[in-house]
DNA sequence: TTGGAATTTTGATATAAGTCAAGGTGAATT
DNA sequence: AATTCACCTTGACTTATATCAAAATTCCAA
């Protein structure tokens, strides 16, 4: 239970929340762990609650009938996922695997939506996460309709310098293949433009360690710019 | 005054609200008329409410660099929009503009704010709306990411008559321009994907008018299946 | 440490969809 | 009825990215 309500504490969900509050919810939460590459739930199942990530990698993606993937998103510590079927429908909109060995706390969707009808700071942060995910998916959207494969790699690599708060360098915390598949694209296309960037001195790539050599070049890119041959 | 409520009444937003939480919530719309063509608010403005579609027809859209324009919504009477600002950031992630001469009610964030706090019921119908919005993204992005343009159109225009009620035919409330926008491509492209479909018997066009001639073939279209030549 | 699988890269080729340009159609306005 | 303008269609061409195949590299686990 302890290692329950240490995870909650960190979760942005249940800020503001009392001390009570939180061991109420600890009390509702059940864990379940996955080992790599298991899969946690799949798109049109019944769902009756909803997950959030206490340790581990958890990945939100869609699949075509050809096999190619999408992902929406990676989730790590303190992120919740799944909620959408708590609100509305009732069937996940897509699967959900581990990306990695994780550890996950379960929400029962009743004692959930009981807890959120007496506590309305709870209900305005899982309305602020909600609101959270919408503007992330404007961007997917705006990226994957209205960019080229380029520019939304320069856009993600801006986007972790930030997360990661080192403006030389960044670490990716997936594989490039899957990276690929958050971008919209495959892993040979991922390649090449790694290996254009590369010659045009934008970036270096060593493994999964990525330094950022020309922050305005790429920022320019991630904007509208064309990739040079 | 009287106007308002009655499209209040008619908004799920509002579903199970007493008589005097509507009164309520009339007291704080507030009426505005938009032009065919005019701008609502623009992405990256500041926002201090959101607005629900009383009369008309608005979309929500962002632009390219290059002027390539992709649509994500578009609203009719009873649909709220622009809410993401009101709980998350605080600036409107897209653009929004009356595509007809428009009624629509603005809504100002701190009074809704305060109603949300102490009705249960209107903050999981908020819940239950971004939820359904997250779900139609989920759509949206696996559509872009995963299927080519004549899915996508074959997938829209089951919806259409899903949501028509009637599986003969469907009548675009839109332009085929403004489709385009929606399904992610531009009008020469689906202009040769309409040809290309009806030359297969698939469908007829005949203006806004369209025929589903062969709802299997459409249906299998959807799904993944290539158009032949 | 080594063998084998998974991941990544590179090359040759195919293709869906975008671009540019020119007509055509139809509906509204004068 | 004539004119205009927005919308839609068609054609020739280009291009970004996918596909298929194979080689190279990295990563683990035996």
């Amino acid at each position: 239970m302890k290692k329950i309500s240490r995870i909650l504490s960190i979760t942005p969900l249940f800020k503001g929340l009392s001390e009570q509050d939180l061991d109420e919810i600890s009390g509702i939460a059940v864990d379940r762990y996955y080992r790599r590459g298991e899969a946690i739930f799949m798109e049109g199942e019944q769902a009756n609650g909803f997950y959030i990530v206490a340790d581990g990698q958890v990945k939100i993606f869609k699949t075509s009938m050809e096999g190619k993937e999408q992902i929406l998103h990676i989730y790590g510590p303190g992120n919740p996922f799944g909620e959408v079927p708590v609100f509305s429908g009732s069937r996940f909109p897509a699967n959900a695997q581990a990306l990695v060995k994780s550890h996950v706390l379960f929400l029962p969707r009743n004692a959930f939506v009981r807890l959120i009808a007496d506590h309305p700071s709870l209900s305005m942060n899982m309305l602020g996460e909600l609101s959270m995910r919408l503007r992330q998916f404007t961007v997917q959207i705006e990226n994957l309709s209205l960019k080229e494969v380029p520019s939304r790699l320069a856009s993600y690599l801006i986007y972790l310098a930030r997360e990661q708060g080192n403006a030389e360098h960044v670490t990716l915390a997936i594989s490039k293949g899957q990276l690929a598949s958050l971008l919209g694209t495959i892993p040979e296309t991922l390649s090449r433009i790694f290996a254009k960037m590369s010659a045009q001195g934008l970036i270096r790539v060593e493994g999964k360690k990525l330094y950022l050599l020309d922050p305005l070049g790429l920022e320019d890119l991630a904007a509208a710019g064309k990739l040079a041959e």
